[in-house]
DNA sequence: ATAGGGTTAG
């Protein structure tokens, strides 16, 4: 060996001391200035240098310089027979990702011939958790098994985790049972595997009663277990385990103090969270803060939340940070309070503080938006946002379909699958309502085809839905049939069932089904009472309904609400009983509101009850009409007794205060394509002249069995037999008049309304029923209506 | 440990 090759050796020697040094201190910029030395050198051809590429990964690996630890390995002329070093790598990608590196590396490593050992498999594993790849995990799981280092608690102890984590808990479950010794991070992943599992949290509660015969839980066990008892709403373990965490003094834990806190908060205990905030002094941290906050609004204490995140505010200086977390708890509280302008300033905030783009603080803020009604912004912060998933898709899709707008939220779900994403389940519980808004049955039934594939119809709230839509869609039976089979009934499917039947008038049924449902010994909730009295008023069951109401109070301790004297109100009057609901509204507890009087002017329109009706209009106004449909009401009732000035005069106040009527809308959907017709009069439609023929022949046919135009639902002063010619041009007769000629004969007719069916209609349709021997049903604002041989199912309560 | 979208009546 020659000089110059020892002197070299000797310095390679030194560097080796210099890098472990440097890998001790973690000194990023010494080790660099090491390695760019040896670039410039011959080194390379050395056989001990090996060595050194070793030790420079090694040292970017400390530094969490990954890449460059990974681009080091691979200059290493053979590839290195040392496990250790590959671990450590495995291990750093394990660590901090990206994961597929680890897994890649693993590979590698197998490939090169190289024989992983025990401590190789936890790191591995822990990536392939962290993906959820569950194939890989199966493989390695086989290696495990071939080099028979499954004895080994660490290694099989990983193998318990990674299955628990992916939610494969039979088997991680098999496993645990195999392993002959246990130690207390197996039975904690076992326990947090159950916890993340939709509803395995009594499995996880089990598991840490039967643990405790075998190890002590330690402070990691009882923060697994404590979203499982959270989830299951477990006020009872909730307590148990407080009191054991104050025995073993976890509390000075942070995470433990959080976890139990979140669990009272859930289980509605907001004066024990807010106990052991304050219990937690100085060792709170900006999670408990959030905790609290959230607990706060779970409870509906939307004004403590606010109090408390003002509380923060103040704290923020004291070295409290605001999260993301916490930002999207009180935006939610924006949302609930409907408090635009704080959700607004929120809005500047996460601007300023870069937290808008977090995706979740974005969806809250966009569900905020849609919350306040103030869709066009919702839909602006949409398109600006940088990414999206389905949690935004479904928000926006609410927020149309909430506010009215379902025709956009239809779109919007279109434009969701075309763009790739999965409609979810609560996807699915903002589009049923939509498709029953719309009455688009063949959407509809789409939906719920896809919902069976994706097994949501286990789920109470989308069945609900379900029931819900196929009802407005005029499929009552359909309606029954998803309500007999569902899972799990609650308190919203026998309400829904029951506003079925109603607005089908079908009041019998109604109330045979409440009889039913507290046969099944379900408490009914003040909503039921709403659905049940409102069925009553649309069969005319005026007895029932008020036996109801006396019971309601009287059996079920509820208080009425304004919606229930409104509802009574539209039942006496619905039935003419003028004086008795005069004494029914002086007798209220409450002021009548709009509504109420509303219900009763209806009644006044329907029975021509002029006098009443210019008191109750009176009221209105003096209340501020809130809508267009009372003018309307009170117009009508004026033309429907001759006294056209009248009924102008309406008309030019109604303009004055800025009240728009909206365009009378029929639609119909023929072979899944919807035909709309706008207003008196549409012109549009390509079949015009075949409709408008239809009509004319229909109303020759329709006259000879004795209908005349009831030329009161014209509001204008003109000539009778013009009058008739507007009237034959209402949007529901073209509609029908368009089933009629589209549909074969056998076939029922369905029209949508958008208002109330006129009165001229209503008669109209009845002729034209017994004319052609069809059925016909509309639905209109407020119910169905079924036609069958001149008859309607309303009993003309409309 | 905390955090986003959801069913009924009026």
């Amino acid at each position: 060996m020659s000089a110059g090759t020892r002197l070299r050796t000797s310095s390679l020697e030194h560097c080796t001391i210099l890098l472990e040094s440097c890998i001790q201190s973690k000194s990023l910029s010494q080790g660099k200035l090491i390695h760019q030395c040896l670039l410039k050198t011959h080194f390379a051809n050395l056989k001990n240098f090996d060595v050194l590429f070793e030790k420079l990964t090694d040292l970017y690996v400390a530094c969490n310089e990954l890449k460059i630890a990974r681009h080091v390995f691979h200059k290493i002329p053979h590839r290195p027979k040392n496990v250790v070093l590959w671990n450590s790598l495995i291990r750093a990608y394990a660590w901090n990702g990206p994961f597929e590196e680890a897994i890649d590396l693993y590979y590698e490593m197998v490939g090169y011939g190289i024989t992983p050992n025990r401590f190789t498999f936890p790191f591995v594993l822990k990536a392939c958790s962290a993906l959820k790849a569950v194939d890989e995990g199966r493989e390695i799981h086989f290696d495990i098994k071939r080099l028979r280092l499954e004895s080994n608690v660490y290694v099989s102890t990983a193998l318990v985790d990674f299955y628990a984590k992916c939610g494969r808990l039979d088997d991680a479950n098999e496993v645990f049972d195999e392993m002959h010794k246990r130690d207390v991070v197996a039975w904690n992943s076992m326990i947090s595997g159950f916890s993340l599992h939709n509803g395995s949290y009594y499995e996880a509660i089990r598991f840490l009663v039967q643990m405790q015969k075998d190890v002590s839980p330690n402070s990691s066990t009882i923060v697994g277990v404590l979203p499982a008892v959270a989830q299951a709403n477990s006020l009872r373990h909730g307590k148990e385990i407080h009191g054991f965490c104050v025995r073993r003094g976890f509390f000075g834990d942070v995470v433990v103090g959080t976890g139990i806190l979140d669990v009272y908060g859930k289980c509605q205990c907001i004066d024990y969270a807010r106990r052991i905030f304050d219990m937690m002094g100085v060792v709170k941290n900006e999670v408990t803060w959030s905790a609290m906050i959230g607990a706060y609004v779970v409870c509906d204490f939307m004004r403590d939340a606010l109090e408390l995140f003002c509380h923060l505010l103040v704290l923020k200086d004291d070295g409290i940070i605001l999260s993301a977390a916490t930002l999207a708890t009180v935006l939610r509280v924006c949302a609930k309070l409907t408090d635009l302008s704080r959700g607004r300033c929120l809005h500047c905030y996460a601007i300023k503080s870069g937290f808008v783009s977090d995706l979740m603080v974005g969806n809250t803020l966009l569900s905020m938006y849609a919350k306040c009604g103030i869709t066009d912004d919702a839909m602006r912060f949409f398109n600006e946002m940088d990414s999206r998933d389905a949690v935004s898709f479904s928000a926006i899709i609410s927020g149309y379909v909430q506010n009215g707008n379902s025709e956009e939220g239809l779109r919007m779900f279109l434009k969701m699958q075309s763009s790739g994403m999965n409609p979810e389940k609560a996807t699915m519980a903002s589009i049923l309502p939509a498709c029953a808004h719309l009455a688009a049955l063949q959407h509809g039934s789409c939906s719920h085809c896809y919902a069976i594939i994706r097994g949501f119809t286990a789920d109470t709230m989308i069945c609900n839905a379900l029931i819900d839509m196929y009802a407005k869609c005029g499929r009552i039976a359909t309606a029954r049939k998803v309500f007999d089979r569902i899972y799990k009934r609650d308190i919203v499917s026998w309400n829904t069932m029951i506003t079925a039947y109603g607005i089908h008038g079908i009041g019998t049924e109604a109330l045979l089904l409440f009889d039913h449902m507290r046969a099944e010994g379900l408490k009914p909730d003040d909503v039921t009472f709403v659905c049940l009295i409102s069925a009553c008023s649309h069969s005319g069951h005026v007895a029932e309904g008020k036996y109801w109401f006396n019971a309601m109070t009287q059996d079920f301790g509820i208080i009425p609400r304004m919606e229930h004297y409104a509802c009574m109100v539209d039942l006496l009057s619905r039935a003419g009983l003028f004086k008795e609901v005069h004494n029914f509204i002086e007798k209220m507890p409450l002021d009548p509101d709009v509504r109420v009087w509303g219900a009763l002017l209806a009644a006044c329109r329907v029975y021509k009850n002029v006098k009443l009706g210019e008191e109750v209009s009176k009221k209105i106004q003096r209340l501020g009409p809130e809508s267009t449909g009372n003018f309307v009401l009170l117009s009508n009732m004026y033309s429907a007794v001759g006294r056209w000035d009248d009924a102008a005069e309406v008309r030019i106040t109604q303009k004055e205060q800025g009240f728009k009527k909206s365009p009378g809308c029929s639609w119909i959907e023929i072979s899944g394509v919807v035909h709309t017709f706008v207003g008196g009069g549409d012109r549009c439609h390509p079949l015009l002249t075949q409709i408008s023929n239809k009509l004319d022949e229909l109303l020759v046919d329709m006259k000879r069995l004795g209908y005349h135009a009831e030329s009161s639902y014209v509001f204008q002063d003109i000539e009778e037999e013009e009058k008739e010619h507007v009237l034959l041009y209402h949007s529901e007769k073209l509609a029908i008049a368009l089933g009629i000629l589209s549909l074969s004969p056998n076939k029922p007719i369905l029209v949508t309304k958008n208002l109330r069916v006129c009165g001229d209609c209503h008669t109209a349709i009845k002729f034209i029923s017994l004319v052609t021997k069809r059925d016909i049903t509309v639905r209109d604002a407020s119910r169905f209506h079924h036609f069958k041989d001149g008859i309607c199912n309303c009993g003309d309560f409309w």
